[in-house]
DNA sequence: AAATATATAAAACAATTGTTTTAATTGCAA
DNA sequence: TTGCAATTAAAACAATTGTTTTATATATTT
């Protein structure tokens, strides 16, 4: 929906340009933050396309221009609500801050390190029962890949995965080489992310679960055991 | 987009309407069949709403009205198209079709059965290396369901579902309950789909996992393998 | 063959959408 | 206060999109 083949909105102002990258801390309830707020809510319900700019303008209360002053256009606006949704989530995600990371609960027995490790994600994953938007904006990453999924898994998925990684490797047998743990973290992260991946389908063939802070502790302690019991048995007899 | 408040399509005349919910069998090459067929292919590629009307009849080497004319619409042609991709994937299913069905591979013993179900069911999802066009339809309906996941859950993903409830169940010790059997089968369907909803995900930390059949056996021997040992160890003391 | 239903084609229509322009307003410094 | 930059507001713009209309061609029926 260009109008003219020109590039449109004069890089020569575009004022916000450089400090957008990395926004300082003065920006509380700045148009530009509200656009960002209402830019993230919107996007993570109903994913980019069906999302209108005149419906982020009108929950930030802001003008239809607003969108272009302060970004440049859609598109760019929805790369800066992803990295500003990471960046408040990574801040809360022990599983990601540099302070736990990789050695997520270190010091635990590895059989309560992974338990720890299933129910932190899920708290993560959902909140007073439902997806949050964190979690919604990385489905609509995996149906349609953006650029912002390749920071996504940078600064976030990749660090996570490799705690778990460890955590899975360290409950096999001795000697158990890197691509076997990395399949077997697979089956817990495949269990765990399915929960809301398949979510749609779990409503309607099992209606009565829920995902309330109970219901989160009990699917953790499941796939916990579950897995616990399928990492001891590595390296037996082929069963098919 | 509707330009007046009247309804348009003009029921009257609207002349595949009856035909359209039990197409017979002479339509090859029709019109309305191409448009069936490269809808479903632009839908599953695209999501509904960043494919347009023209893309299809483009596609389908038709005019624009032809949409309107056979169908009634863009969201009817959508639902329609929904429908024929699921028939045509039921045809060659053998977790649905009802010769199979619910008692799938009865006779063998049930490890091996387990092991048939996780393959054949990986190999509806892959061909070819890549997800089917069926697999990203229902990948579409997960992000944002419509009336089309209702009727896909009720004439294919609950018979499959169900059958695999049953051959977990059998893997269990016996007097293990119904809502048990139901966990045990999340956590073996989560390990199944998880290897198309988290792709991108797997492409970026795992770029060097394949999806031909040679790997979809592989991957089919690990899921078997890792949740038959959590099977049998049910009812034991809990880890965590 | 004439009449009629069925199907395709071309063009136009109205609504929506992202973007841009231009003007008005606000905040701060000279 | 004056001048200047930053921000907001209102209106218009051009492109896209689903839909409809009107005309033409094709097939079927009487």
């Amino acid at each position: 929906m260009k109008k003219t083949m020109i590039d449109t909105h004069r890089p020569d102002i575009e004022p916000k340009s450089q400090e957008s990258a990395l926004p300082p801390e003065d920006e509380a309830g700045t148009t530009r933050l509200r656009l960002l707020d209402a830019a993230v809510e919107l996007f993570a319900e109903q994913g980019y396309r069906r999302t209108t700019v005149r419906e982020i303008v009108d929950a930030a209360g802001a003008n239809i221009a607003a969108v272009n002053y302060h970004f440049g256009g859609k598109e760019k606006l929805y790369h800066e609500a992803m990295d500003h949704a990471r960046r408040r989530s990574n801040e809360s995600n022990e599983l990601v801050r540099a302070d736990h990371g990789r050695d997520f609960n270190a010091g635990q027995p590895p059989e309560r390190r992974l338990y720890l490790f299933v129910r932190t994600m899920l708290g993560h994953i959902f909140r007073d029962g439902r997806p949050t938007l964190m979690t919604k904006l990385m489905q609509q990453e995996l149906m349609q890949p953006t650029p912002a999924l390749d920071r996504l898994v940078e600064q976030s998925v990749a660090r996570v995965h490799g705690a778990l990684v460890d955590i899975v490797q360290s409950l096999m047998p001795a000697g158990t080489d890197r691509s076997q743990a990395r399949r077997a973290a697979m089956s817990v992260m495949g269990q765990v992310h399915s929960y809301h991946l398949l979510l749609p389908l779990i409503e309607r063939l099992n209606p009565e679960q829920g995902f309330e802070a109970q219901d989160l502790d009990a699917i953790a302690e499941h796939i916990t055991r579950f897995s616990l019991a399928a990492l001891r048995s590595t390296g037996e007899r082929p069963p098919c």
